[in-house]
DNA sequence: TGTACATCAGTGAACGCGCGTTCACTGATGTAC
DNA sequence: TGTACATCAGTGAACGCGCGTTCACTGATGTAC
């Protein structure tokens, strides 16, 4: 029972009130999530797990959309993470960096499988809310950006190069969902390094 | 209230004994999931749906999870035959029939979205059963299939033609899954013939 | 510096709901003789 | 053809559980004077 440090703001501890909680909750959410699935949230569970009453997370989220809307705006800071520490590591050509986008984008789907679907396939968030379409935008930003680099062509304005967009997401999202489903059978029993070169060799069959 | 004709077996209407409560509850699990989602989904509801008694259901599947498998494997059906009509409409060359799977495997996610991510994304299957995996494989087997005949190549023998095959997977399930959560912008809003020139042209970003 | 008061954050009891599961039952069907 | 009995399919009341929501409350904080 013993209330996680968040460390941000130093709470006092053992006081009525908790200081931060909108964050506390948030956190919670994110373990929730990770532990029970999009299915078994609840606002109850993330109080819980956050160790206050159960009426409280209504009090700063609204309901449990609200929640998982929060909690997908954070999804995609970790996406975005994934994402960067990838290119950090690639070498800076754009096709490469282009690459990396997409390992970013399945290390994040693998690491964090119940927030991959919520940011990316769940129908519980709301994404007319502005904190989550702004790092969604973002997000789709940096592949616009990416595929604008490799072909030399702005997306926005050249239909093919859209479709480029379109097929590299499509391509990198469908392997990260069906690789969290299970469905890919050898794949799944490999080790690490074979599968992240089974995963480059997919990817590489993109082509303009 | 009024019990949906089964017409598979002709039962005594009005008896106590359904006849072929099975099949119905498998008609009506249908239903059930496409209106309220995995999520939304209970035997309750499917016996309500059914109109039959809320313990019956567990009678013939067990629990949840096993009627949510019978389920799925009706989903194959489905879905093969959304891509038996694709190949019957296009032509017959190797790489007309390969994109006819690609465009049946949407079909079948826009035309069914709660199966779709039943069969293809979900965890509340077991496919240890071997109603359930053996359409499974029959599915994959015509990708296999498919992809021999354009690449001239065994993909159980050849690595990059097996490649090939996961990279056309992938590439379909991502576009079906991204366009079911709404997450394509743009192409949410096409008219149906655009929006399949587009998706034509996703696919064909494939190479070998 | 001290007091009074408004505001705010979080509590906890209560509610009604749908869920899966259990269990004694009832009505229909099929079989033995 | 008729009777007795076993088997089977489906019923409906009851249970305990976790859920979201409501609401009167309590304790902490901040502000006015």
């Amino acid at each position: 029972m013993s209330k996680t440090e968040t460390t941000k703001k130093p709470t006092k501890a053992g006081t009525y009130h908790h200081g931060d909680l909108r964050a506390a909750l948030l956190e919670a959410a994110e373990t929730v999530l990770e532990e029970n699935g999009i299915e078994g949230f609840s606002l109850r569970a993330v109080a819980k797990q956050a160790g206050v009453s159960h009426a409280a997370p209504a009090h700063h989220f609204g309901d449990t959309a609200g929640l998982l809307t929060a909690l997908a705006a954070v999804g995609y800071q970790r996406f975005m993470a994934a994402q960067e520490a990838r290119q950090a590591n690639a070498e800076k050509n754009a096709s490469s960096q282009m690459q990396a986008l997409g390992l970013g984008y399945v290390d994040f789907a693998l690491q964090h499988p119940a927030l991959f679907r919520l940011v990316f396939s769940s129908d519980r968030t709301n994404y007319e809310d502005e904190t989550l379409a702004k790092p969604a935008n973002q997000a789709f930003e940096k592949l616009v950006d990416g595929t604008r680099n490799v072909a030399g062509i702005d997306p926005y304005t050249d239909n093919e190069a859209m479709i480029d967009v379109l097929a590299a997401w499509a391509m990198v999202h469908g392997l990260a969902d069906l690789l969290n489903a299970g469905r890919l059978g050898p794949l799944q029993r490999m080790s690490d390094a074979e599968r992240e070169e089974v995963i480059k060799k997919i990817v590489g069959r993109l082509r303009r």
